[in-house]
This record gives structure tokens, sequence and C-alpha cells, in this order.
RNA sequence: GGCGGUGUAGCUCAGUGGUAGAGCACGCGGCUCAUAACCGCGGCGUCGCUGGUUCGAUCCCAGCCACCGCCA
């Protein structure tokens, strides 16, 4: 019986371009996960879609006089072609300003009201005298009241390091118009964090073995502490609180993260309703069976370990099986941080460079458990040293020499010691590095794969089938003959990692059919309008994380290069590319 | 300020209560089908800092520092 597997991929927030460090907490791996599980076999869905609403969105709209739908709308294209670029293979990448989304997180907020999981709150909270908008802490600067630094924020005084409330500050005002903010009550729902506790504990014990020390630490001191968490806020973008009295309210929707975290759930639904099998998202969510996987940077962990599962609890839907949370990509030594406004965007990388190198760095050199730091300098040493030198070496040199002597994949005769051996060895690579992959330890399941590589190139040197060819030529024909059955079953291992250079080994080799293929971008027509959703048929690609069948006399083609060597003035040039952007 | 994570060779990471390992990088020699690999040899680290426990700590404990994140 497959595996299900659903695999939840955190929602890029669509208010500006993404950089290499979202792709690599989110993107990269979460893709690698659900090739692997498809050529595997297992049932795999996996989705996600641009975060559209919340305050940045309506800043940034504001600051250059557009609307937050055409500042998302923006974005959403630009996110959508990065993450193609990138091969990132979703079942649905969608949208959280469809109509289908807002009716999912209208029914569930209704569910949870109508159960009693909402609480209802009167504070005092900060607006914008301008917008009547919800002022959140960081927004609002002022006067430190303890030590006078004129630049503390609501939350909290960068000079003194007491903590703030944003009526504390003297002479308040808006980081946003620099006018003072207004004071007043404001009434809103909040989410009853603190009924779920108990249970939320149980389900914590089962987790301490297998989820990763930053996931489960983090989460486990949240639980003393739950608060209720509002639910909603003053802004006039977001989805509407589907309750009378409150619907037709300008003023009041729902608090984006919550409509955010709510979108796994509305994506499944979309994608089942394109399939013209609505009830199929079921599978996935009904289904305890069913194991579901989040991939997300770590400044997002909370949502998913404790909010997200409350949600779940008090809806009746299946819980996270595992919470794999990457740490940070710094960028040439936070020189250029993303806080600076300098970072290496996705769409200007992938404009110079071709995706599975990126895809190689991002996994062997990610931020998996701690930060890690992306430079120039590494990203040429680890493309040149390790995937030209290595497999991209071994492809080139196995193909060829068995197609410049053969044309074709000659037959084997006897098998010595040796040519099982080796043999065996890249195979048992199907449990090896699969095993690493489940376990989400991605660049030791990559490194591993390095490793069986760098034993057929070995091979290769040893038995030295360039040389044969003029001795024993059907001797050269058997060690190619080998050389070739690794190349194949190495190339169904590097497939997750490196989907497209794999895909053109596989077509190399003389196979047929997708490995790894192209992924679909299709206006879906909604409510008479449309949105670009990511789609694909993976269903009709090769599968199978085994060895394949590779008969002998099966044409091969000309070889070409898997991958370009990069000179050192590369490394000159991006430096000064990035120098001469403004921050 | 509270909480969590991280801090081990140039880079990325393993690891163990008995004075540290891998891959790549670097130096030398051999070989050459390949965008050169492979083989052999070689150097490389006060295992963040300071104390404590111990016969002995990089690994246990305490405090501190740095970086990242979350919360307030």
């Amino acid at each position: 019986m497959p595996e299900r597997i659903l695999v939840n991929v955190a929602w890029p927030y669509a208010s500006g371009p993404r950089h290499l460090g979202h792709v690599a907490g989110f993107g990269v791996p979460s893709d690698i996960f659900a090739r692997y599980h498809r050529l595997k076999g297992s049932q795999v869905l996996m989705v996600s879609g641009t975060d559209e609403h919340g305050t940045p969105i309506l800043v940034a709209a504001d600051r250059e006089g557009s609307t937050p739908k055409e500042i998302a709308d923006r974005y959403n294209r630009i996110i959508g072609d990065d993450l193609v670029k990138l091969g990132l293979s979703y079942d649905l990448f969608t949208r959280t300003t469809t109509p289908n989304h807002y009716e999912v997180v209208q029914q569930v907020f209704k569910d949870l009201y109508d159960k009693g999981y909402l609480i209802k709150q009167t504070t005092l909270a900060a607006f914008s005298a301008a917008t009547g908008r919800t002022l959140p802490d960081r927004y609002i600067e002022g006067t430190c009241p303890i030590c006078g630094f004129p630049e503390a924020r609501g939350d909290q005084c960068d000079n003194c390091g007491n903590q703030l409330d944003p009526t504390d500050l003297i002479e308040p005002r808006s980081r946003i118009d620099g006018q003072p903010p207004v004071f007043k009550e404001t009434e809103h729902f909040f989410l009853d964090l603190p009924a779920f506790g108990a249970r939320l504990q149980e389900w914590l014990a089962t987790k301490e073995t297998y989820w990763r020390p930053n996931v489960i630490n983090f989460t486990r001191n949240l639980l003393p502490e739950l608060k209720p968490r509002p639910i909603t806020r003053d802004l006039d973008w977001g989805v509407p609180i589907p309750l009378p009295g409150w619907e037709e309210r300008d003023d009041k929707r729902i608090y984006v993260w919550f409509d955010a975290v709510l979108g796994y759930l509305s994506a499944s639904i979309e994608w089942a309703k394109l399939r013209s099998r609505p009830d199929d998202w079921k599978l996935w969510w009904q289904n305890p069976a069913a194991r579901h996987y989040y991939f997300m940077g770590k400044d997002n962990i909370v949502f998913h370990s404790v909010i997200w599962p409350v949600i779940l609890l008090g809806h009746g839907l299946e819980l996270p099986y595992d919470i794999v949370a990457s740490e940070f990509l710094t960028m040439e030594g936070r020189k250029f941080s993303a806080s600076r406004g300098v970072a290496i965007l996705v769409n200007d990388f992938l404009s110079r460079y071709d995706p599975d190198p990126l895809r190689y760095f991002l996994t062997i050199a990610g931020p998996e458990t701690q930060d890690t730091d992306f430079t120039w300098t590494e990203f040429v040493r680890r493309n040149n040293d390790e995937l030209v030198a290595n497999w991209g070496n071994l492809v080139n040199r196995t193909l060829v020499n068995a197609h410049r002597n053969f044309g074709e994949v000659p037959a084997a005769g006897d098998l010595t010691d040796r040519d099982r051996s080796v043999l065996d060895a890249v195979r048992a690579g199907y449990a090896s590095v699969g095993g690493l992959i489940e376990q989400a330890r991605f660049k030791a399941a990559l490194a591993e794969a390095m490793r069986l590589s760098s034993i057929a190139n070995t091979y290769l040197q040893d038995e030295q089938p360039w040389a044969l060819v003029k001795t024993d030529k059907a001797r050269a024909g058997t060690v190619l003959n080998i050389a070739l059955r690794c190349v194949d079953a190495l190339k169904v291992m590097f497939t997750p990692f490196l989907p497209f250079t794999s895909q053109r080994v596989h077509e190399m080799l003389g196979h047929e059919g997708f490995l790894a293929g192209p992924i679909e971008v299709r206006e879906v027509p909604e409510d008479g309008a449309t949105h670009r959703v990511l789609t694909g048929d993976y269903e009709s690609w090769v599968r199978g994380w085994q060895a394949p069948d590779l008969r002998p006399g099966q044409k091969l083609q000309e070889p070409k290069a898997l991958f370009k060597k990069l000179g050192d003035e590369v490394v000159e040039q991006e430096l000064a590319l990035m120098e001469s952007r403004p921050a």
C-alpha cells in the first residue's frame, strides 16, 4: 500500500521578490522530499502559494500609490516564475486571494467560533491617524521614557533594552507616515490556545524522538505560557469576518497569520476541484494513515507547531507528522543582508546560472541545522570541484567512452567480483540515500550520493576501459556496461536534488519519458476572474526508486556536459554587481 | 529582557568522558578516457571564553560572549 504524503510548504509573502535564503529554507528541501516520495511510489500532495494579506503589503501599496491587490498580483507572478525556474514541483501553488481560499478560511473561522474556541476581548490598540488601520507595535516609534533614546520602538527600546508598551512612548509616531498614532479601544476575537494545552502536550510527547531539536525544544517551551492569540485585526485588507454584524464591516478582517496557515487546506481543496475529484483532499486530511510534513524557515516554527495544530484540533483534521524547519542563509557574511535591502534574488541568480548548481549548493551547504553563509567563492568552488569534477565527470567520461566506442549500451560478459561489488555499492544507495531523505537529512543524503559517484569514478579509474578498448573490446564493453548502470542508478538518486540534469542523463542514456518533466503554469478561472497556479502531471512521470532496466543495445545520445565550469572572474563580477546595487 | 538554536581545520559538517575526524580546498609524486579523475604522501585546529565536577572534558554542570530567530 503506497504511503500518503502531504507536503505543506510555507507560503512566501508577496511583498517583494524572494532571495536565496527563502528558497533554501522552504523551497528546495520540500521539493527534494516530494520528488523522492513520488519516485518511491508514494501518493504525494504538495501545496503552497503566495501569502497576500497583512500590513506589509498595505504599506507597500500606500508607498507607491497602488492597491494591495496590484502588489500581490505582481509578486505572485514574480515568485511563481522563480519557483518554476528552480523546478519546485508543486501539485498546486496558488494564492490567498482566491474565492476558494476565502470560503475555506471563513468556514473554519465559523466552525471554531461555533465550538466556542474564539474569545471576544476589548483591548487598547494603536491606529494610524491617516488610515484608521491597526498600527502594529513595531511600526510605532518615539522617545524612550527610561533612557530618552529618541528612536525607541513600540515594543522595545533598542538603546536600553527595556520592553515597552506603545502607550509608554513619549511623542509616539507612526514609522509609516510620521504621524502620532491614535489609541483607542477595539474589539477582537482571540483563538483560545490555552484550551488545547493538554492535548498539545500529549501530541508533542510523541514527537520527541524525531523532530529536529530546534523545533521540539522551542515548542516545548512555548506550551506553559500559552495565551489567547488575536485572530482579527483593524484592517480593510484580508478575509472578512463571517459573523453577523461583522461581515459587512470595512474595518475588521481576519488576521493574516490565520488565513495564511489555512492555505494548506484551501490549496488542497482547490487542487482536488481542479482534478474534478472534489473530495480527494480528504484522502490526506481526513486520513490518519497519511503523514503530513511541513517545510519552513525557523521564523515560522511557532505557527506550525502550536497555533496551526490548535486550529487543526479545533476543526478536527490530522495533525503534522513532522515539522522541518531550516535555519537561515546569510549572503556574503551578512554584509549584504536582506534587512539592509540587498540580497541575492532568485530571479537574478537564475538569469545567469542554472538551477541545478543552485539546488546543489543550497542542499549541500544550506542552513539545514544551523545558519550558513552563501558566498560566490564557495558557490564556484562547489560547482567546479564537486559537481563538475565528481558527478559531472563520471557521467561525461562514462558516456563519452561508451558512445565513442560502442554507440549503444554494450553487452556485459562475465562479471568479476569488482564489477559486482561496485554495482552493489552504488545500488545500496537506494536504501542509504532514501533513508536519509526520509529523515529530512538532505545534506547527508546528497553527500552520500556524491560518495557513491566517487566510488564509480574510482572503478573506472582502476578498470581503464579506454585502454581495454584497444586490447580486449569485450571486456571494455563489460566495464562500460557496469559504469553505465552505475550512472543510470545514480541518476535516479540525484533526481530529487538535481532534476533538470538528471532528466538529461536519462535522455543521454537513451531512455524515454519524464523522470523530471516540465512544471505547468495555468490560468484558473474562478467566479469570473482568473488566477495563475503552478501544477504538474507528475503521475505520468517515470517512477521507481530502484535501479532502472538498462538494456544492452539501447542507443546512446551524443553526450554533452551536464554542468558548466565557472571561472574565477564570476566571483569578482558578482561581488561588484552586489556592491553597485543601492541598499 | 525571556525562550530556543548555533559556535569543532580555509569552507561545509561528523564525533567521543581519555588530549580530535570526513569531504572539498592546499603542497609534492605518479597516471591521463573525461569540464581531468584516480592512487600515494604531506601540513592544517589552544573543539567560542571562564570557572566547576572528574584521575582525566571538546564531549557533563554553571556563568559569560558572539550570531540567528521567536516572544514580550
